[in-house]
DNA sequence: ATATATCTAGGGGTATTCCCCCAATAAAAT
DNA sequence: ATTTTATTGGGGGAATACCCCTAGATATAT
């Protein structure tokens, strides 16, 4: 039960790193047993030591972030990793995330909720500061949004049966095979995706895909 | 300042709405406007009537939640939608979110967090329950690493010359260009071009592309 | 009401993809 | 050392996609 929480420190800032360490000396469930100041000294650290919990900064020089938390995700599984950056950047929270971080706190946080962000993780759990948890809430909407209201900018609105064509394209029917499920012409058919390439504005069919799929045109 | 904030309740359970009312009557900033206990009744009253927030049901029978949040959005997107339901289950958060809905609670919500929720909504902000946070998150999590163990198992390995080609067509360029692009053979580009198309197990361009990134192949 | 966009469909032609066959060299895995 | 996979390249042909043109009927928006 009051097994201490070995934690390696991971930023490029001394500063920051005395700052951290001084507000975990005082914890007794908690023992910073590291400190790097680069990627690759993370991974070489814990290549012959143990560390419970990587406190890892987004930016750090020579090997970023989510590059050390996919390495260290990978090979030490155990390890759990809290993200902590000065940007509360929807690009960064995600990557992160997605690449095995639990966690993802701000450098402006305060002494009481790093403590609380530790022992949450540590325990299995994720935490995200409340700012960074709009972030990623407000992302998720305008992705989908975006694509709704058609942007008006970027993607002229797509018709209905466009839409219909589309959808079948990017599940491989063929020209011929698309008009026989619509009953429409095959040159009615065409027709629609001369349109999607006009509108699209793109030069064939892997464009037509792609650009669906970045904008989640459909569904 | 004092503005009142306007309240369409939405849900199928007679008692429940009559708790949220009492709840919701205290409050000098809040009147209930309207109840409704199914889906087509929502929009129906927004025909008519006018209400600043919609606190609504995911699971409402006839019409589901989804829908009615799509259709009031796109009708009335003046008018908020705080969304509330039983489960905490990420289906439907992400889909309602999708949706147009500004937040999301859980119907074991207190009164404090229910008053709040209504507010920063009708504020222009997002609210999610620390629940729903942590659900959100997780699945932000486990999608990625569900598609990265994946891909060792549903689609062969791809080799690197035909994650060059992959790429190239992915951006639309016609074989020709590719061979021009990486110096080799048209006939050469034909044949990396039907490996992946055997190896993705895809019927044409369009499903290369898609499965491509719908398992983000190119990372 | 009048313009704009959509859905429909055709003729005719070129470009591209996809399919079958084949095979040599090089690299990697067993 | 031997098998397998990757990379390279070819002939030939069928299927599909793409492009140019036109054009009537219906909707939708201003």
């Amino acid at each position: 039960m009051a097994e201490t929480i070995k934690i390696l420190v991971a930023d490029d800032h001394m500063m920051f790193v005395d700052g951290i360490d001084s507000i975990l000396k005082d914890e007794k469930d908690i023992e910073v047993v590291g400190r790097c100041y680069d990627g690759p000294s993370v991974i070489e650290f814990l290549k012959n030591d143990n560390a419970d919990l990587v406190l890892l900064d987004v930016n750090l020089p020579e090997m970023n972030g989510i590059e050390v938390c996919k390495q260290v995700n990978k090979s030490y599984s155990d390890t759990k990793i809290l993200a902590i950056s000065m940007f509360n950047e929807e690009s960064f929270v995600t990557e992160i995330l997605n690449n095995g971080a639990e966690g993802y706190i701000l450098k402006n946080t305060g002494r009481e909720e790093l403590l609380t962000a530790i022992r949450t993780v540590n325990n299995g759990k994720t935490y995200f500061s409340k700012d960074v948890t709009q972030t990623i809430m407000k992302s998720l909407m305008k992705s989908r949004k975006a694509s709704n209201s058609s942007k008006s900018g970027f993607i002229p609105k797509i018709s209905r049966r466009e839409k219909e064509v589309l959808k079948l394209i990017v599940e491989e029917y063929t020209t011929q095979e698309i008009a026989k499920e619509l009953f429409i012409s095959l040159k009615t058919v065409e027709s629609h995706r001369s349109s999607l390439l006009a509108k699209m504005n793109a030069r064939n069919t892997a464009g037509l895909v792609r650009i669906t799929m970045e904008n989640k045109l459909l569904d």
